[in-house]
RNA sequence: GCCGAUGUAGCUCAAUUGGCAGAGCAACGCUCUUGUAAAGCGUAGGUUAUGGGUUCGAGUCCCAUCAUCGGCUCCA
């Protein structure tokens, strides 16, 4: 993976060879899709990352069938070796060889007058208008493409599936048909890849979730509303006691808040002007309107407007686990990473202005630290920024949002970590950064947001008394680490594939007496482990122990320890790995120090 | 929410053109007392997601609803 990054750095995939072939396939794609609906209609077809798609407006709906036959016309069209050949042409002349495609009338009108490219991004001047052709398709289209589509490997392109897409993304216009496919320049380099999604798939957290029995949905329950069983209740249970001493190690008071509050809150914090689409509709009680809270923030607010603070107090960091209510549309959810109700690892920061760049440089620290210790090493770091051509949609004074964007830059680099800077991804109320960890296939999560806020202390108006008497605003830092415990938990199931470390795992150790016989021996084993805090288990059920083994491992339990005869004779049990390494006999003792030495130092296995 | 697909036992899946809902695993019971990834035999388990409709007859065809999956949009 490394290896391929370095090569990316030396050739941008936007000019590689490989996005050409993809760029090329989509094309061939789309010539045999219209041939098959000549009356179809075609939108944009770019490579995207592992392969392209290409976006239509056909007559039916494409079935798995068609697939199979576009792809098989594919190859031949491929096979032709038919050359891409590029021409040049006016607005006038593109909009009559394009006279009966609507959306590529809509693109050239885009390029010609406004600038904007085929995603809707606008560009700074009106490029050349150009065409592609090959055999008998042509498309609108900057390139590049390969020299002729014999340069494409047609073992090497595969037909992955049809999806719903609106044109230019946006849910207002038509729904077009998106088909997604992948091309490699190597059969080898497709499997390797298919070999990807196969892996991906093995760690669906939503298969792994019901295999170790850690969590499920309920339709009687509502969806994306989840439900913790005893095995994932165990695993969140260690996350919390460990993020708990984290915290109260790093100078965080702990604080407990409702799940609602009345709507004069919410009005208050703006919640209910531009966050109404995400809540809920709200309960009348006493005829008083209370809604389910979607964010903890006016809670923590309420807490530090209790009573007046001096600026000795500063600075003042409040965490909880906070569970939220979110609406989130019936499409969106999905598993744990989407769900309608979740706990976040909410905190907020109040400081002095003097006080903010340490602030911030501690916050980032202390959330990569513990980061690392759930086994991420690698980050994305996103530095969310206003955009600069629509300076009138963010609250805040100017010299607020320069001062902030200036201290977030500064613990980045004190951290002497690289970051992108996305502008106009910042929230109204202030920039932030964003954290997105690699999992163990390397795909990225967002976790960790670290936002600024210039409004809720306005808004509430809060107050701390100055070294010089008067009153001053706080400035205030919203920070979600884990993000929310849902997301957490279904991103630490597909990172470890459900094979949890010795400190997280729900069995740290079965133990598999070999016959009756060996049951109280086993129990006797079994209190020793408990008492020494280790979560374990006697499998006393009527099962062989071949079958006893069989179902530790599928149940991913780092630990077994197989009990027999010879075991009672010297004291000792068996211990097998569930990497399937068999280490033989040891001590009780040794294995509890063993066991508590990989639970302290959070080995990862 | 939108486009498309799917929904049969706890799980994975069968069931010919519309013609008696079935298997493996899991569960439970009995027998065996076992040495590093599945012992044998037996029992039980279903209003085929829900509600309507067509039909002599519906798991199968039609309509609606719900949920899930692949995407789009949106996001912790």
């Amino acid at each position: 993976m490394g290896k391929a990054k370095e090569k990316q750095e030396e050739v941008p995939y936007a000019e590689s060879h490989l996005y050409k072939i993809r760029h090329s396939a989509a094309h061939v794609m789309a010539q045999a899709v219209i041939e098959m609906f000549p009356n179809g209609k075609v939108a944009i077809g770019p490579p995207i990352e592992d392969g392209f798609y290409y976006d239509f407006e056909l007559p039916r709906a494409l079935t798995p069938d068609d697939l199979d036959k576009i792809e098989k016309r594919m190859r031949k069209i491929i096979k032709g070796k038919y050359a891409f050949e590029r021409q040049e042409l006016s607005a006038d002349k593109a909009r009559e060889v394009f006279a009966d495609q609507p959306y590529k009338i809509e693109l050239i009108e885009g390029l010609e007058s406004g600038g904007y490219d085929e995603y809707g991004e606008k560009i700074e001047e009106a490029p050349v208008i150009s065409i592609y052709k090959h055999d008998t398709f042509e498309d609108l289209c900057r390139g590049p493409h390969v020299e002729n589509t014999g340069e494409i490997n047609p073992s090497a392109v595969k037909l992955l599936n049809v999806a719903g897409a609106y044109w230019r993304g946006d849910e207002k216009n038509t729904m077009l048909q998106r088909i997604y496919g992948t091309a490699w320049e190597s059969v080898e380099e497709l499997e390797a890849y298919l070999e990807r999604l196969k892996e991906a798939q093995e760690r669906d957290h939503r298969t792994l979730g019901r295999e170790l029995d850690l969590f499920s949905f309920s339709q009687d329950v509502g969806p994306g509303l989840a439900l913790w069983h005893p095995n994932g209740g165990r695993i969140r249970a260690q996350i919390e006691e460990y993020w708990s001493q984290r915290h109260r190690e790093g100078g965080y008071e702990r604080v407990y808040t409702p799940h609602i509050g009345k709507a004069n809150l919410w009005q208050t914090s703006g919640h209910l002007n531009w966050y109404k689409d995400g809540m809920y509709a709200p309960l009348t009680i006493e005829e008083q309107e209370y809604y389910i809270k979607p964010m903890n923030c006016p809670f923590h607010i309420a807490i530090f407007k209790s009573q007046m603070h001096s600026y000795r107090d500063l600075p003042m960091r409040f965490a909880e686990f906070g569970t939220v209510y979110r609406y989130e549309r019936s499409g969106t959810l999905h598993g744990l990473m989407r769900v309608r109700g979740f706990t976040q690892d909410d905190a907020h920061l109040f400081c002095t202005l003097e006080q903010m760049p340490e602030e911030i440089l501690g916050v980032l620290e202390f959330s990569l630290s513990i980061l690392r210790d759930f086994g991420f090493q690698e980050f994305d770091i996103e530095l969310s920024v206003r955009d600069p051509k629509n300076p009138g949609k963010y609250a805040g004074q100017d010299s607020d949002w320069k001062m902030a964007e200036a201290a977030l830059i500064s613990a980045i680099e004190k951290l002497g970590l690289s970051y992108r800077r996305v502008e106009g991804e910042a929230v109204f109320y202030g920039p932030k950064i964003d954290i997105k960890v690699h999992d163990a296939l390397n795909r990225t999560w967002q976790i960790t947001t670290i936002q600024f806020d210039f409004w809720l202390p306005e808004a509430f108006e809060m107050e701390f008394v100055g070294q010089d008497g008067e009153p001053h605003q706080p400035y205030m830092v919203h920070r979600a680490l884990l993000g929310s415990m849902e997301r957490f938990f279904g991103v630490l199931i597909e990172h470890y594939k459900g094979a949890f470390p010795v400190w997280l795992a729900p069995v740290q150790a079965e133990l598999i007496p070999i016959a009756d016989r060996h049951f109280d021996y086993a129990y006797d084993a079994l209190a020793k482990l408990k008492a020494a805090g280790l979560r374990a288990e006697v499998d006393d059920s009527g099962d062989r122990m071949g079958n006893k083994i069989r179902k530790a491992q599928g149940q991913k339990v780092p630990y077994m320890l197989v009990i027999g005869d010879r075991e009672i004779e010297e004291g000792a049990v068996s211990l097998r790995l569930r990497s399937g390494e068999d280490l033989g006999a040891t001590s009780v003792d040794d294995f509890i120090a063993m066991a508590q030495e990989a639970v302290k130092s959070k080995a990862q296995v």
